[in-house]
Parts: structure tokens; C-alpha cells; sequence
RNA sequence: GCCCAAAUAGCUCAGUCGGUAGAGCAGAGGACUGAAAAUCCUCGUGUCGGUGGUUCGAUUCCGCCUUUGGGCA
């Protein structure tokens, strides 16, 4: 007998590989609404360089945790743990499936896996001051820091990979406890529901291709002023937000310090890049199963044989109804 | 037609005072628990344009050829 945990779906695949066209098919067909784990979608005023969902592609379909935080708000994954749970929950209340799309692996996992969030907190003060002493001390030091404070967390973290060893430190400050503390803590929570993963699987060609088409879709779309407009709306390039890939690619053009060929040319590479890492995220995940896709099969095809995929392991939940 | 320069990794180029070569980028693999589209790690064999010569030994020196730039006619 299986779980009587409610069923979620969860459709993942890198950044062009079609996630959002086939969500909303989904949802259609599933009577479901769509929660976007994307870390940039989150953003207002973002549309063309985040490649965010146009209100006619979602077809009716409700869209959560979309479009709802300003470029200069704080965001983290925590916070979208909290609402991404609150969005579930009361979809789930409406007697539909929530259907959680995106290429954030961090946000995927941070629902999907038992990890916990409520006990260590973040403080950007300190952050901040951990930032300015490895500017003035070196990063060396504070990875020593790291080592007497947190040696099993040192172990894992590479002594060039600062903004760990900041985290790692912040909480140790916040909380008197090392990380590594709080990460076998998390492994004994449960996790409320269960899963279905699903993974867009594009041969690699292919899918750079796309990006690259993609991009110059992009550029063709408007992003250039959507850019200025971020700028002139009085955003700072520090931002998190405004190092999203298409927008941190576009500030050398914007000051004349490059071409605009130059800038395509390294927004491209960008994302190919960022494609690759989200691969290789979720490679390695072996909940996921994986749905080959190909641009010769049109959105109909692909969406029948994903229902054959994922219905019989759905049927359950109406079962339990 | 003549003169000059270049020809080395997928690309841009470095180098070997003669002992068969190395950077950046591209590309590949990986890590990831409150910034994650961020941050970080690892991976470099290629007829050194072709062909003769000198030499124990040539990608390196010399001759010729080819190609590509530039200049002169």
C-alpha cells in the first residue's frame, strides 16, 4: 500500500527546456495549478530576461510565486520554502494538484527534501561585516576561523568558495552551533508529501541551440530596455536580482564599454553555462524520472506521454479520496 | 609580378638560444541546506601548414611550395 501522503508533481529541466509550455498543458489536463520554483521568476519587472510566463501562456491556469517580490527585496530560499508550503496547502484545499515547476535546484530541494529552516536564522549585518573582514583579513583567515569553529563544515567547504564559509560562520554566530549541527538535525524531519519528479531530458546540442535562439529572441523581445528601465527605476547592479543572467550580460553594452554583438555573444555563453550546472544538479537526483525530449515531437506528443508516465502513479491520491 | 609578415589545441595567441609544447576563452565533469540565474572545484597530445636540407636529433635553423594578411607596382 502506498503512502496516503498527498501526491505533488514536480516538473525540473534546465533553463530553454520547455518546462513552462508543458506545465500549463499539464495543468489543464490535471485540473492543477503551477508553483514556480525559479529563483528569478520571483522578481516584478523581470519578464523578457527571466523568461517568465506571459499571462497568455498561462492559459487560466493560476501561476504562484511569480512576479511577486520587488528587485530590492530580500529573497531567499528560505522564504520561498514558507510560501511555496502555503501555496501548496491551499491549492490542495481547493481539491486540485499543485504542480511545482523549475530549475532551481536549491528551491526544489529545500521542498522536496527534509531540510529545515526554521532554526537557524540569516542576518545580513552580519554578512555583511563577515564580507568586509575577508577583504581586510583574507578569505584565508576565515576559513581558519571556519576550521576551529566548524571543522566538519570545513571539511566540506572549499577554502575559495567565500559566501559558504560566510554562511557557515553567520550561523555559527546566530546561533552559538555549527552548521553541520543543523544539517543532521534537518535529516530527521519528515517530509509532508510525496513527490512525483519529473525531468526534461534535451540532448546537449540541442538545447544549446535553443538557448542560443532563444536568446536573440530575447534581444528581439524588448530586453534591452526592459534592462534600462530596471536601471532607471533606480535598481543597483548589486542586486541579486539584477545578476540574473540577461541583465548582468547587458551592463557593459549599457555603459559602452562593449558591443552589443560582445554582450549577446557572453549572455549566450551565460546561460550555457547556467544550463550545464542545472544539469548537473539534477543528473544526480535519482528521484527524477526522466522524459527525452526532442524538438521533432510537437507539445501534444509530449504531454500524452508524460500522462502515461505519471497517472498511474497519481491514481492513488483519488484512491485515498 | 615583386617585397614583408604570419601559419602551433575548436578559437585568440605564447613558447621552445635545436632535445616533439602552454595560457586565456570555448568545451567537458563535479560540488551545492537562508545570495543559488549566485558561489566554488577539477580536466590541456595537438601530423607545432607541406616538403626537402643541415644535424645524433627540427615545431624551432636554411631552401622551396601552399595558404592568409599587409605593402609596392
Amino acid at each position: 500500500m502506498e503512502s496516503k501522503k498527498p501526491k505533488i508533481l514536480v516538473v525540473v529541466g534546465p533553463t530553454a527546456s520547455g518546462k513552462t509550455a508543458l506545465g500549463v498543458a499539464l495543468a489543464k489536463k490535471l485540473g492543477g495549478e503551477i508553483i514556480s520554483a525559479d529563483s528569478m521568476q520571483i522578481y516584478k519587472y523581470m519578464n523578457i530576461g527571466t523568461a517568465k510566463v506571459t499571462l497568455e501562456e498561462m492559459r487560466g491556469v493560476p501561476h504562484h510565486l511569480v512576479d511577486c517580490v520587488s528587485p530590492d527585496e530580500e529573497f531567499s530560499v528560505a522564504k520561498y520554502k514558507t510560501a511555496a508550503l502555503e501555496a501548496i496547502e491551499a491549492i490542495l484545499l481547493k481539491g486540485k494538484l499543485p504542480i511545482i515547476i523549475g530549475g532551481t535546484g536549491l528551491y526544489i530541494n529545500s521542498l522536496t527534501l527534509p531540510w529545515d529552516f526554521q532554526k537557524k536564522d540569516s542576518d545580513e549585518i552580519i554578512r555583511w561585516r563577515l564580507t568586509a573582514e575577508a577583504e581586510v583579513l583574507g578569505k584565508e583567515a576565515l576559513y581558519e576561523r571556519l576550521k576551529s569553529v566548524d571543522p566538519v563544515t570545513a571539511e566540506i567547504v572549499h577554502p575559495n568558495n567565500l559566501n559558504r564559509i560566510i554562511r557557515a560562520l553567520e550561523i555559527y554566530e546566530l546561533t552559538g552551533k555549527p552548521k553541520s549541527h543543523f544539517d543532521e538535525e534537518t535529516k530527521k524531519q519528515e517530509v509532508p508529501y510525496d513527490y512525483i519528479m519529473l525531468g526534461l531530458d534535451w540532448d546537449r546540442e540541442t538545447l544549446y541551440d535553443r538557448i542560443n535562439r532563444r536568446v536573440d529572441l530575447m534581444i528581439e523581445e524588448g530586453l534591452i530596455d526592459e534592462t534600462k528601465m530596471l536601471v532607471e527605476r533606480g535598481y543597483d547592479w548589486s542586486l541579486t536580482a539584477l545578476k540574473a543572467i540577461g541583465y548582468k550580460e547587458l551592463k557593459p553594452y549599457l555603459e559602452g564599454t562593449s558591443s552589443m554583438a560582445e554582450a549577446v555573444t557572453i549572455l549566450k555563453r551565460d546561460s550555457r553555462h547556467y544550463a550545464k550546472r542545472q544539469m548537473t544538479w539534477f543528473r544526480k537526483d535519482e528521484r527524477i524520472q526522466w522524459l527525452k525530449m526532442s524538438e521533432t515531437r510537437d507539445l501534444e506528443t509530449q504531454v500524452e506521454e508524460c500522462l502515461s508516465l505519471i497517472l498511474p502513479q497519481l491514481k492513488t491520491i483519488n484512491e485515498s479520496e
